[in-house]
DNA sequence: GAGAGAAATGTAAGCGCTTACATAATTTCA
DNA sequence: TGAAATTATGTAAGCGCTTACATTTCTCTC
């Protein structure tokens, strides 16, 4: 038996007392209101006037018991504070509520057990299908998702490797690309500033993107001074200061992202080095902000909306049964602005 | 009946299944979930082993329609991609998640319609609670929610006059102080740059504060050129290159927002203006390009993380059965930086 | 206009949990 | 030591929907 708390003695209309006052079975509303094609049209009428008049809405825990599906997806991101994951959630968002699902969103702060404890807290809150970034995490985890009959779309990567329904880009391939034209300017001094890599595979991809582009210009990787570090201005500030502190200082810095890449490029000038005479910078991402800055940054173009709106409707597809199909690789785009030019002829 | 989709026919395990296993009755298991300390220690040992070693995870579904709450709350914000909503957001949740709350996100791009549908979406989608922007809506609406017994809170406002829970600033008083130091350092043609007022409440008071100021400097509102535009650094430089087109061309111009400021900013660079020699421009939220941009925008504070903190933390309080309480009034911050100088003495 | 087939509607069995109330076990204390 | 008070557990009645299946009503076709 159940009783309502004290202060919510309000008594909602239910399926039953809108069959009552149309005058025709539960089914009936239940699929006026779910399939009203099924319905003849003078009886879905009748039925939709009683609900206005009720103003009646459906419970949710019932449908979501009755239906076994509650139509909310889940997506778990590191921070919404990053506009990039803003940026794709709320494309991503916006596909979903074209097909009347709603967005569960928890985040992970970049965190693999607050990761997996939301991915968990979600499954729990009922979401039918799950958004994650990246593919680093525990296998349980996966076998978990498995087992609940989760189905989980990874965004942000494209690994043909990993047989999981992914839908990104490849981190690796662009990285290498940009440094490909770091180096291809005459650059030989690299500084890496990476986000923290320990499970961040797309931070891992980049770094070796850059090895990557080294490699094929014949250099050793180890000449690359890299300096892992959070997600902030300051950090990005930070690292490029350090990296001046060495006997050998690098004539280019290639960042894992925009925001380190800012931080550093303002630091430079801080330490009155002209960007891009001194020393060159580049991001990866292309955020607002890398036009915004003086000089405009040299970065990578991910497509970060059409990644969210691609993303929502594959887990779409993925709910109404399609199998999970491969993996989609977006291409990213080099942007060639201002933070980039050969070193100094001087050494 | 129910029948499982085809391609779903695994049996999760339920709390009957637990139950069975641990040798104890269904009511048991449900209290060493929901309320441990109600059972002696032996016995909950007993079943947590069952409920690890079975996999089991509670049914969302039944567990709603049965205790008649969900334990989510929804939030509907303009966009994710404003960084100040995309900021508070992500305060807000992490201290719901604190609260063992999950977090449903819509959002409404600043269209009521849409807003009112996303409204009775999360409502039907379960929400416990509603977190809304501003007060600006149709009256059926706040009637809708009161009846369904929806706790609502609404956020990014303060208005002592309106007898509803909010938690917010004060956007008239910020920016009259804010336009107070314009006119203080004997700006007399001011332009003012606005988001598009109607259905934003914060986006009005923030004109009506410049007007303020105006009226406290014995000045007519009239005198300063209005343009309402949207959230767009491109609509931030059209508009101030419209309003130098203008015969009284602005000396000062007070944007609504960063974003908009931002834009202006270039677009006056891009005119050849000198700012702020040649024109004096001020933005509102401080977010971080703020003081990457050249020069460092003079701005408001707005303290966006602690207000979605607050906001989770007053929230959980009220479904708690805690009353709606007093308004919450936050403290804004001026931030005098480099965009803001006197008028160039010639005319 | 009878029979077959299709379309619309009704019947009722769960979905898996929570919790009021009943009962059993344990503790307390005179 | 036994009655009362306290604590732990069990019983079972829903919560409000969806949907398989049964039934009724309509639409053709010959």
């Amino acid at each position: 038996m159940n009783r309502r708390n004290k202060e919510d003695d309000r008594n909602l209309p239910t399926l039953a007392d809108v069959a009552a006052r149309a005058g025709v079975s539960t089914a009936t509303v239940s699929r006026c209101l779910n399939s009203p094609a099924q319905v003849q049209e003078r009886t879905r009428d009748r039925v939709m006037t009683a609900v206005a008049d009720l103003g009646y809405s459906p419970n949710f825990g019932a449908r979501a018991l009755a239906a076994r599906r509650t139509g909310t997806i889940g997506a778990i991101i590191p921070t919404m504070e990053n506009a990039i994951f803003a940026r794709a959630l709320q494309a991503f968002q916006e596909e979903l509520h074209l097909n009347g699902i709603t967005l569960l969103v928890a985040s992970s702060s970049y965190r693999p057990e607050i990761e997996e404890e939301q991915i968990r807290t979600l499954v729990a809150r009922g979401a039918d299908a799950l958004l994650l970034i990246g593919h680093d995490r525990a296998p349980a985890l996966y076998e978990f998702l498995e087992t609940r009959g989760v189905p989980v779309l990874i965004a942000w990567v494209f690994d043909p490797a990993l047989r999981r329904a992914s839908i990104g880009f490849d981190n690796r391939r662009s990285m290498a690309a940009l440094a490909g034209e770091v180096l291809g300017r005459g650059h030989r001094e690299i500084g890496i500033i990476s986000a923290e890599v320990e499970g961040n595979d797309r931070a891992r991809a980049r770094v070796e993107g850059v090895h990557d582009a080294l490699r094929a210009h014949g250099l050793d990787t180890g000449r690359a001074q890299l300096i892992e570090t959070t997600y902030s201005f300051e950090s990005g500030g930070a690292a490029l200061a350090s990296m001046m502190t060495h006997r050998t200082r690098p004539t280019a810095v290639i960042c894992g992202n925009d925001v380190l890449a800012v931080g550093a490029l303002q630091m430079a000038r801080k330490l009155g080095l002209r960007v891009p005479q001194d020393i060159s910078i580049t991001g990866f991402d292309d955020i607002e902000l890398a036009t915004v800055v003086e000089p405009a940054l040299t970065t990578v173009h991910v497509p970060h909306r059409e990644m969210g709106r691609a993303a929502a409707r594959r887990l779409v597809a993925m709910l109404a049964g399609e199998g999970p199909g491969n993996s989609v690789c977006l291409e990213t785009r080099l942007c060639l602005r201002d933070t980039l030019a050969p070193p100094a002829r001087v050494l």
